[in-house]
DNA sequence: ATCCTCCGTGTAATCGATTCCACGAGGAGG
DNA sequence: CCTCCTCGTGGAATCGATTACACGGAGGAT
């Protein structure tokens, strides 16, 4: 492969003319500059980007370390990260940690190793030693959809709150008084905060969440199926099952389709993360779903605010419900007005299926 | 960052014994040995990746430019491929081209101005520019579900056309008689295998597939919606739609319900490339099943081979028929036996939904 | 005792770029 | 006419590793 001593050859120049033509330094002649092109067109010479990152000490690179690629959550983030990232002129290596702190430290020394500029991370826990070590490493860092408390590095997120409030404003409407919910991990941000966030509002109406109604989920699938059979065989089941992400809601059904029972007529079910899917599923599910574009687009400013040396801050997006029919029909269907919710919520949408 | 001199300098030896330890070159006594590591401890060295690849000339990473993330089956593929990569102790830089010969033309550039050791491709058509100018550089490569006719690559994919024949013999045993396809681009391998596969099974039952029943679609969802609704407003809209791909399939699901027609009853639909949640849409959908994982699997392989100076094979492997409800209830339901379907197909399984 | 081998180690070249510094030519200003 | 800038250019150092080669010392064979 021809390197840039080949092409000064074959222009009969030096390689330092050569590099500044390549990189529109101003002071070069326009006789110069157009020896070079022609040089570089006929030789088909490309750059060593390797070579240069060594020498510039830059990679135009940024790292994205998402808890599990098979999440379309996360998919749609990473593909937005890429698309932003692209956009200002910047790579991005993709690691998928598969929910695994052992995993995702890998990738995080990977990456580091490979002295990409900036890193992206959704962490699968709080706090696992590679991450920690590369918070204090000094690499631009900024934490996207969870972050890990005591952690000084900028967080863009979403905030379910209001659209708990709403979901739960929704339940309460049709009529539903056991709720349970599937968490996350207890080691997550994420996990945590959709729980709290849930109690909260069931607080609001004066209904109690019962331990035997919190179940200990990991975001994945299999879990969602395990802890829905475990709230079946309750001797009170709960009326509604709330999933804190879209796989463990798929786990869900799954779980309550096997034991003959009909959503929303013998269960209702509701998820955190809206995919396109949802829509299609049967009954369609009611979500909540995050601006997941927005989210990616506000993370790779972020960062590369830091690694360009500019503050860098965090972001917290709303997220907001949207109602399909897994929890029951509301009580007036009409085209507008009373949409048989209780209490008037913000900003509540409604998609025909 | 500490550097290799620095770990040197701990350690009170010359940089080259420091590289031999880090290297497990042989000759290298055991004082030496430990005063590295003891010195690389205290440090927190780690090597710089850049550094190395340079002067190596290998980065110990493979490109792989996939034609849509978004996409359940290639964000399997992906995952599959980093899996295996990881364990044969490579890294994988994701390239999502989005269907677009441009973008996956600058993936590929990128790519190769780093340095990545070897490429593994679907590519989005038949031969863009920068794609053959790849396939001629020499860097090792390797197509993956797709390929480029003509190009001189090893090829990892899997055959659909015993599991075509299944679904048409499935079909017709329904009775269905007017099929209609919505393919991919004509630009791909796959887009046109399967309509011809398709085309050949339908003739085997003395079917014909008419022009009006082959619909244009590009393998994204939107496409599927807009070439249903054109089936739909046929004189004679065809019995059966069969969607190339899983998105599309969505999006014919959606033009579907949008007209207020119900699955199987007005129309029966089956699709290509199986993913978890068809067994919960509504009603479940029949379809293709690649083996996804083994694909990531043996194209790594192939590739690593290649890299690494073997011959590096291609490899074909079947797909499946999973046969769900989207296309009608077969006539006879029993735990074995008959399935209603007329001719015996050899590897059918049917799913529980 | 001498010579030859290994063995462990260090010095320095090298990978392919970028960039500091020096240098010569040419123009402007005194 | 001399001096001083500016501009375009080239030489060479540099980034952080790997590795060919040289070298000194220990040990074995003769």
């Amino acid at each position: 492969m021809a390197g840039i001593k080949d092409v000064a050859a074959e222009a009969g120049l030096s390689v330092a003319t050569v590099s500044r033509v390549l990189n529109g330094h101003p002071s070069v002649s326009e006789d110069a500059r157009r020896r070079v092109t022609a040089a570089v067109e006929a030789l088909g010479y490309r750059p060593n980007a390797v070579a240069r990152s060594l020498r510039t000490d830059q990679t135009r690179t940024l790292g994205l370390v998402i808890s599990d690629v098979m999440n379309p959550y996360f998919t749609e983030l990473a593909r937005s990260v890429e698309e932003e990232a692209r956009a200002l002129g910047y790579s991005v290596i993709i690691g998928n940690a598969d929910e695994r702190p052992d995993l995702q430290d890998h990738h995080v020394t990977t990456l580091l190793d490979r002295r990409i500029d900036g890193l992206l991370v959704s962490p699968t826990d709080d706090g696992s030693p590679g991450m920690l070590a590369a918070a204090r490493a000094g690499t631009p860092m900024v934490f996207v959809d969870r972050w890990i408390p005591g952690v000084d590095v900028p967080v863009v997120r979403s905030d379910g709150r209001s659209a708990v409030r709403d979901l739960v404003a929704h339940l309460h409407g049709l009529g539903h008084r056991r709720l349970a919910i599937i968490s996350g991990p207890a080691a997550t941000t994420t996990g945590r905060e959709r729980v709290e966030a849930f109690r909260a509002a069931l607080g609001a109406y004066g209904l109690p969440l019962p331990d035997a109604y919190i179940g200990q989920g990991d975001f994945q699938a299999e879990s969602g199926r395990r802890v829905t059979e475990g709230f079946l065989e309750l001797d009170e089941p709960p009326q509604v099952v709330f999933a804190a992400d879209n796989l463990m809601a798929l786990g869900a059904l799954d779980a309550i389709r096997a034991r003959g029972l009909r959503v929303p007529d013998d269960i209702a079910l509701a998820a955190f993360d809206d995919i396109p899917w949802f829509v299609h599923t049967d009954p369609p599910v009611t979500a909540i779903a995050q601006p997941v574009r927005e989210l990616g687009r506000a993370a790779v400013r972020a960062l590369v605010d830091r690694i360009e040396g500019r503050p860098g801050s965090s972001v917290t997006l709303p997220a907001r419900l949207v109602v399909r029919r897994s929890c029951g029909e509301p009580a007036a269907v009409g085209p507008s007005g009373g949409r048989g919710i209780d209490r008037p919520p913000s900003p509540v949408r409604r998609s025909t299926p």
